[in-house]
RNA sequence: GGGGCGGUAGCUCAGUGGUUAGAGCAGGGGACUCAUAAUCCCUUGGUCGUGGGUUCGAUCCCCACCCGCCCUACCA
């Protein structure tokens, strides 16, 4: 049994769960219920950044302290993705003691390295933003482009981390691992920030209380990268040292998005080398859902609420759409019309209707009892391709063509019915052997989509009369020809995906 | 300004240095009626962003330009 871990980025408490975290969550729920259906021992994590002055500004405003403001908003993540169905294995805060644990031991590796050195930060800096700025986010003549007036030139004590130190290490590193970030087009733009140069970065606040203190100075806070980025090692046991937390680490795949490719394919890689900690086996960079076209907002108002979507197609409606409609790594439009004509098309009609029809036409012609398919069927290879392909589309982190693949043997069944019309037929060994063919396509397609729409399948395979759950079958055996013996009794219930009238 | 990614049928996207560029959805026609007015078959539709270049030949290689988006160093 291989192990396998994943992580989602950290979600900032700052805001309330939205389309974009929902869809990085799906992805990485999908993609480790993939793992699990061929074994793997997986570790699947989320969790929630919660520290820094954003989190100590807007506690002080909902007079709460920092502390309970986080408890109020964490829920409300964990809350969603038990919604989504997200079978997360960790969620991780990071206010918890095993992360403090972690980032303390991180940052101390890095000091005794020689890599993090006391250094003085200086930039622009408004007092009534209390934020540093670059030139170029500045308006003319140095004006606060919020507040329109003018920012002073600020210095500050900071530890950096020696980011500087690494462009070779890490060049040489990606060469000898390529592939390691997927779509490949996403590694050329990592490589295209390392090549760019690297800067030192500061890794501590003397003005910032809400954080973790340095081990070797307590006048520092942690700055956000040691502190977020370490999530992924705390839930390792890192830190612990009665854990080995390379039971755990390296992780499998960071699922990230575009825009922070530089913090994850650049800083992270660094700073584990200069641990000693080994470096990730992959990253899966995503695209961004936009909505309608536009990036989603606060500003122009189109901040999608997924939740809100599940009363309309249901949790499987939405996991599946995000999923099939974009092509990870791309950018996804994401539009209500676009919801549900996906819904109907794939779910109702096909999947759903491929469904009832053969249960109907089981009940009406078999006797209520599936019978066994053939061993010969010409259904037999379709579904051999549509495993092959799914399998493969998987393994590259790309579940809308997984979920095409899949389709494809959905299609392949109904136009086999088509083909054969076992309703016109008596009762009989022809009738029973296209039925048993048909009954058998099913059972691998519920397999198969197992991973992109869990709560559906598992209803299906019940109605087949099977028993156990798709989750407890184990790929690729399972997904021979023939696994399905006949000889169950099939039931035909409600519709599982109810057409929606646009 | 610099770096990067993308621009292929109405929509979402595949794709390859070479005969007539593909899929799904949407549109049109037909068949069927087991099924959630679902399904199946056929079909309309593209100057493969623009202009050059390399080549016997480019959507795919090179250059320039246009458009969209991302990063540009401390918001994930």
């Amino acid at each position: 049994m291989s192990r396998f871990y994943v992580t989602t980025p950290i979600y900032y408490v700052n805001a309330e769960p939205h389309l974009g975290h929902a869809y990085t969550t799906i992805v990485g729920d999908a993609l480790t219920r993939w793992r699990r259906l061929h074994g793997d021992d997986v570790l699947y994590l989320t969790g929630t950044d919660e520290h820094g002055l954003k989190i100590r500004q807007s506690a002080d405003a909902a007079g709460m302290s920092p502390q309970a403001f986080c408890d109020s908003i964490a829920p409300k993540f964990a809350h969603a993705w038990e919604r989504l169905n997200i079978a997360n294995d960790d969620f991780i805060r990071t206010t918890e003691p095993r992360h403090h644990a972690a980032v303390q031991e991180l940052l101390q590796r890095c000091y005794d390295a020689g890599d993090i050195e006391l250094d003085t930060y200086s930039g622009k800096y408004c007092v009534a933003c209390e934020e540093y700025y670059s030139d170029e986010e500045l308006l003319d003549n140095d004006h606060c482009p919020i507040h329109k007036r003018p920012v002073d030139h600020f210095e500050e004590e900071n530890y950096f981390f020696r980011l500087s130190r690494f462009q070779d290490r890490l060049l040489k590193w990606y060469a000898d691992h390529p592939g390691s970030i997927v779509p490949e087009f996403r590694g050329n733009e990592a490589l295209g920030l390392i090549r760019g140069g690297l800067r030192d970065f500061s890794v501590s606040r003397t003005s910032l209380d809400w954080g973790i203190r340095l081990p070797w100075d307590d006048k520092h806070v942690a700055y956000v990268w040691f502190d977020a980025l370490t999530n992924y090692l705390s839930a390792t046991g890192f830190g612990d040292s009665s854990v080995d937390y390379t039971q755990r680490w390296p992780v499998d795949y960071h699922l990230i998005g575009k825009d922070i490719i530089r913090h994850h394919c650049v800083y992270w890689p660094a700073m584990l080398m200069s641990a000693g900690v080994d470096l990730p086996k992959g990253w899966a960079v995503g695209g961004w859902l936009l909505v309608d076209g536009e990036k989603m907002a606060k500003s122009t108002g189109n901040v999608v609420n997924p939740l809100d979507l599940i009363d309309v197609v249901g949790v499987d409606g939405f996991r599946y759409y995000v999923l099939a409609e974009t092509a990870y790594g791309s950018d996804g439009d994401f539009s209500f019309d676009g919801l549900v004509s996906r819904y109907n098309a794939d779910l109702a009609n096909n999947l759903g209707n491929l469904a009832a029809r053969v249960a109907t036409v089981v009940e009406k012609k078999c006797g209520g009892i599936g019978p066994a398919p053939r061993t010969d069927s010409p259904l037999a290879e379709a579904a051999a391709e549509a495993v092959a392909a799914t399998t493969k589309a998987w393994d590259a982190v790309a579940p809308s063509r997984a979920l095409e693949a899949t389709w494809g043997l959905i299609r392949a069944t109904n136009a086999y019915l088509e083909m054969h019309e076992p309703w016109k037929s008596e009762p009989g060994s022809d009738v029973d052997a296209v039925m048993g063919d048909a009954l058998e396509a099913l059972r691998i397609v519920t397999l198969l989509a197992h991973p992109a729409v869990p709560a559906t399948t598992e209803v299906i395979w019940m109605r087949l009369g099977l028993s156990g759950s798709p989750a407890d079958q184990r790929l690729p055996a399972a997904t021979s020809w023939g696994g399905y013996a006949g000889g169950t009794a099939v039931e035909k219930g409600d519709p599982l995906f109810p057409r929606i009238k646009s």
